[in-house]
DNA sequence: CGCAAAACTAGACGCGCGTAAAATTCAAAT
DNA sequence: ATTTGAATTTTACGCGCGTCTAGTTTTGCG
């Protein structure tokens, strides 16, 4: 495989016999030589081991192949599957994602972007937690870096946002509850940090008054990324306090049903959608643990491949447009039912 | 603030009446130049804009202030949260964590190895798989960058391992599944691709046999990272084949108990600790939705905050010694028993 | 076969910083 | 005040690669 070690790109020109200019171009774009010379590089690439210092190739170009990916919070399974199917676009387009996670603190959200303005990125793709305080600093970073949003919104932050229609998909799910059984109610935080949130709330109000019916919000509080805990602490305590205004819950996202489900079951109580259960529980968002909760939950899927795909997509026009598009545009994907035994 | 945009360390030194080497030493690390110059530094630091840039720094440096570290899999929040732990203390020693996520695939995790390297790491944290084909390859990867085991243990490999007792841990579940109710059986895969698992089935044969019981080892199919699916399917099966040696089952790990959880509520029984249930269940490792299954899950919790700090530590020290310890050291931290509702 | 365009080579310079050597200044201690 | 060792400055070179210019070769095409 490999005869010799190569030192630096000079050496590799001479043992290969290509000008280092053209070997230059090489590694920045294959595509951007001669395909007889392409054939000669790869063949002197796999009988010597050699591979450019990145270090040095980044140190003068503009920008680089790095492409910053941000999430909010990694350990939550929907944003590590999201951010690993974009991860896949990213690299099959021959670029290098940078993967950060901000562990639900806005703070260290703008220390990622603070630390990604030194890898010189080509471009960001940023999941935002979207506090109105950060705004301003989010902003500041759009206009320096190429940047799409995706699952979460900022109002004419970033070149382009690609998230979920929770307009249709709650829709979608109150429509379905509605038709079989009791009209549900709407649990979720009082001060949630995800706009996301905002959205479902406003359009389930809209929902049941569409369909004649008297909307109620179950606001709980608690603060932080901890969703199952305080569906679980805040589920118990609504179910003691028997304030609950109907029988069938509909949940602001899967984790907040996950730890509802785990009080429901905790307090003696039973959850189904057939006749003899004292709870219907849905969820929304088609977390991966909603399958294997008991009993499976009933939610909505968001549509993260095409959301993920889009993000890539998108980002690369961006960049190959110089940074220049023509105008903010908004994607939105359609969710999906998803019936399972909960509701 | 910034009273004006700075280029680079000789312009910096222009304006702050520092010389540039001594900044250089400065930037590398503050403590070494005399605390006089460091508040000099300091003050000019706020007054104007600068920061050394990244890649000219780590061209010419042997080795940079980057830690790679490396776990199978980030969508298994077992992983992302060890792994987060580790950052943290990573960053508070003043060096620069590099996440990289295997997503369950050995190639991978060669490609992230291979990758890593590029980056000129002063050190590396992996979470192997362990596959026996690729011992070679990460054998070779740890005797060129000074690299700690952590989680998954592979015999010889790497400068230090650091995880948990599963000899310890086992012990005390079987313990306490025989001294409260009926001896439990070992559901698990048949080839898993965590050693811990080899580990955790020896222990618990061993456990058994001290107890003068009879171990019955459960044994499924399935491949890849999916336990949760791979619980609940086989569990499904076994069930419906009424083939199950007892009625307290202990998981391998959590992800398979809480898929096993999930079929027998499917199949209409049910799972607590008190009498009139048909199983008791037990899992391993104290998941993060450990806590939220139904009924809430009995298992032994892995130490991740002591597994996190002792790596992060002994590979901040194996760096600081210059990659040279006298032998391989092998930390195992006891596991605790976690009493919930299901067995 | 001839010719223009495209692709290449050779040589040179620059990027921003690490780092070595020698000269100088500084801080603490005699 | 003097000594002394450590810290800092000056000067200079090197790292590995991007990229520019000018000249040369190859390629496609009529």
């Amino acid at each position: 495989m490999s005869s010799r070690k190569i030192k630096n790109m000079e050496e590799f020109a001479a043992v290969s016999g290509i000008s280092r200019p053209t070997l230059s171009k090489f590694f920045n774009d294959p595509t951007s030589v001669r395909s007889s010379t392409r054939k000669r590089v790869e063949a002197a690439l796999d009988r010597y081991d050699y591979r450019p210092n990145l270090y040095a190739m980044n140190q003068n170009r503009r920008l680089t192949k790095n492409i910053g990916v941000v999430v909010p919070h990694l350990a939550d399974p929907f944003f590590a599957k999201i951010a690993r199917t974009i991860e896949e676009h990213i690299l099959r387009q021959g670029f290098r994602p940078v993967l950060l996670g901000s562990h639900g603190s806005p703070e260290m959200e703008l220390e990622n972007l603070e630390n990604l303005r030194m890898l010189k990125p080509a471009g960001v793709l940023l999941a935002a937690f979207g506090r109105s305080s950060d705004h301003a600093q989010i902003q500041t970073f759009t206009e320096e870096v190429p940047t799409v949003l995706f699952d979460a919104n900022i109002e004419k932050v970033g070149k382009a946002f690609i998230g979920s229609n929770n307009e249709q998909s709650v829709d979608l799910i109150v429509d379905y509850l509605c038709r079989t059984g009791e009209p549900p109610a709407f649990f979720e935080m009082k001060d949630p940090m995800n706009p996301n949130a905002y959205k479902r709330r406003a359009a389930y109000v809209r929902a049941m008054e569409r369909l004649g019916q008297t909307p109620h919000l179950i606001q709980v509080g608690g603060e932080g990324w901890e969703f199952e805990e305080i569906g679980f602490r805040e589920g118990t305590r609504v179910i003691r306090d028997r304030s609950l205004p109907s029988k069938t819950i509909l949940c602001s996202n899967d984790r907040l049903a996950i730890g509802l489900l785990s009080a429901i079951f905790e307090a003696g109580m039973s959850v189904g959608i057939e006749a003899g259960h004292d709870f219907r529980v849905a969820g929304h968002d088609d977390h991966p643990f909603s399958r294997f909760t008991c009993p499976r939950l009933t939610t909505v899927s968001q549509d993260y491949e095409a959301i993920a795909e889009k993000s890539a997509t998108t980002l690369l026009a961006l960049i190959e447009a110089d940074d220049s598009l023509d105008s903010r545009t908004e994607t939105l994907f359609d969710g999906k039912l998803v019936l399972r035994g909960s509701a």
